[in-house]
DNA sequence: CAATCTATTGGGAATGTTCCCATATTCCTT
DNA sequence: AAGGAATATGGGAACATTCCCAATAGATTG
């Protein structure tokens, strides 16, 4: 039996040409004659041809096709950078494989090394909370396949990177607790291995300088996001002999985690603690009271994320990273303030 | 410049052998010399060859990839049947390409193009609100790519399923809202694109029929999920002569916009009206108070439909579903009880 | 009018892999 | 010992495409 497929040889048959013209017709290579492309062309799509692209990528050794390599999927951050960045990219002619590990560093490993199988032209990546090594990253950036982080970057690999301004984010989402009179302001952030924890955290750290609030150290723990474990954390800050009446958390599921546990202590959000999480996840707009937390563009995240890697791949000379600083695109967070710091006027 | 991948012939001229017998060695063959394969394997490793699935997909004709159509991947349905199907074809060494299309229609179509331009060995589909027409599924079909459909299926084709029993679940969660005492319950559905809606309004109109309650088609809406337009269908309701006591939504996002507006109005809910969503969504348990709802097994049904459509692609004979009808699975839904039916005990 | 140019086309290599067929070697079996 | 089976290997077609290098024909130019 034939392949369910027509090629551009059925076509080259039908027309009694070569499969050299066809191609050049499809391509819109110029040195074909007109009359023949337009009948090659109005064959084709009588036929309803779709050229192979796994052909394609074996003759002409690229693809146009970029891996994205996430550690989830199941809130909402990570599939809107998807979509933002599939937007660039598709208007580039190129498609995406989309992979997830469950923030796992086995799974991570594999992944890349599927995607390289694949023959991608570019991967855009943001790590998993468990990755310390980076050497298969390295490895990918030594064989000259373009690569870019987002949202989670290490400081020891030169990659071009699009990230928001963490430090200057918490910053401003501490200060806001401390405008509202909060001065005890607990903090629970995210593991080290994550750059954006650290950063975050020094925000927290600069903002309470600056307002002159010494910092207790009982009041900041660094968690694996292991959303079962908030409870032991949220327990021990209410339990303190100078409870917190702020909380400023790494993220958003963290801060709704802590808001049931602050409740179910039967204590008042914000009268008795104002809480503040990191990301705007569309659950931020549903809780109750809403919750106060930092925006991050995300579309646009994956937009230049997208950008920056098509920039290293249809650029004609190779940027070598081991030599030149890698670019980095910091995109602005907004401060979104609701009921969960701030009572409703009216209520 | 050479390519920067290393082939099986690369291992071949090193091992001065030919490439058949390396191809032979790696895919394990059996009429290969035990030590001439362990020279192989070990180079291999050593080069940390990877076999190339694009050469491969155009040798066999068959790509081992999967595509993965869905409508969107924003809510934590998709996502996580997706994970689910992701589970079981990586198991069977397949991969996936998913592909979301925002519910457009011809965005869909688009995809569908794409992923047989890919030569997908199988397809794994929800269509979008917006599909009536079903042709570029049946072009598929007919092509003989093995086609699978869930959640959203379609009575016009002949093609293998993994639903939830929509009726029942629907029957079950209103019969639900009849026992607390409701008897003037609004029905919010969604559009008759959609198999699902015609089913669970069905279960809708029975579990009322069975108590002796009259319909009101006052009280059912069908719309078409733009979730900005929920506010304008809830506020007809509340303001009828006869305002409903009970609300039952097609799908979670709609119940909580729906409880938004029915708080915003200075109704309490579950004293004024109780509500019952669809789909047991993330974030049905962070709203407050907490949405009841009909939970689905998402990670099952993913497992389900890769299942099917791997038993469709790996059966010898080709199943003819111009013939023979299609097996569909259906799956149990759980009725999860929180306080937007029932106030917590002890509160 | 011959020589060169140009527009259009065909042929075949190359990409990485599998798979069929042929070949060579070794080992049994009668 | 000879024939046949079994074992191990090589060669080359096939998959769909691009791309380079001819080759042909007609057109242009000196």
């Amino acid at each position: 039996m034939k392949s369910k497929y027509i090629s551009i040889i059925d076509i080259a048959k039908q027309l009694h040409i070569s499969k050299s013209t066809v191609s050049r017709a499809l391509t819109g290579h110029p040195s074909v004659h007109p009359e023949t492309r337009s009948r090659v062309l109005e064959l084709a799509q009588k036929l309803d041809y779709q050229r192979n692209p796994l052909a394609l990528g074996l003759a002409r050794n690229n693809t146009n096709i970029i891996g994205i390599l996430v550690p989830e999927i199941m809130s909402t951050y990570f599939p809107s950078v998807i979509i933002g960045a599939q937007e660039v990219l598709h208007e580039a002619g190129y498609n995406a494989i989309i992979c997830h590990n469950n923030e796992s560093y086995n799974a991570e490993v594999l992944n890349t090394k599927l995607l390289l199988s694949y023959h991608v032209d570019g991967i855009i990546v943001s790590h998993t909370k468990e990755t310390r090594n980076f050497d298969h990253f390295q490895m990918i950036q030594r064989r000259g396949i373009p690569l870019v982080f987002f949202n989670r970057t290490s400081d020891e690999l030169n990659v071009p990177h699009v990230v928001v301004d963490d430090y200057e984010a918490a910053f401003r989402a501490v200060e806001h607790l401390i405008k509202i009179g909060r001065r005890r302001i607990a903090h629970l952030a995210g593991p080290d291995s994550l750059i954006n924890t650290k950063l975050r955290q020094q925000g927290y750290l600069d903002a309470l300088k600056k307002h002159k609030i010494p910092v207790d150290p009982d009041l900041v723990i660094s968690y694996d996001l292991t959303l079962e474990k908030v409870r032991i954390y949220i327990k021990h800050f209410l339990e303190l002999p100078q409870p917190p009446d702020a909380l400023f958390t790494i993220n958003d599921p963290t801060a709704i985690a802590a808001m049931e546990v602050i409740r179910q202590k039967g204590l008042s959000i914000p009268d008795d603690i104002a809480v503040v999480g990191f990301s705007n996840d569309l659950s931020a707009r549903l809780v109750s009271p809403g919750l106060t937390t930092v925006a991050q563009p995300t579309f646009e995240i994956g937009r230049e994320a997208a950008r920056l890697l098509l920039q290293d791949i249809t650029s004609t000379v190779k940027n070598d990273y081991s030599v030149k600083k890698a670019p980095s695109v910091m995109l602005k967070t907004k401060l979104i303030i609701r009921e969960s710091t701030v009572m409703k006027q009216g209520k």
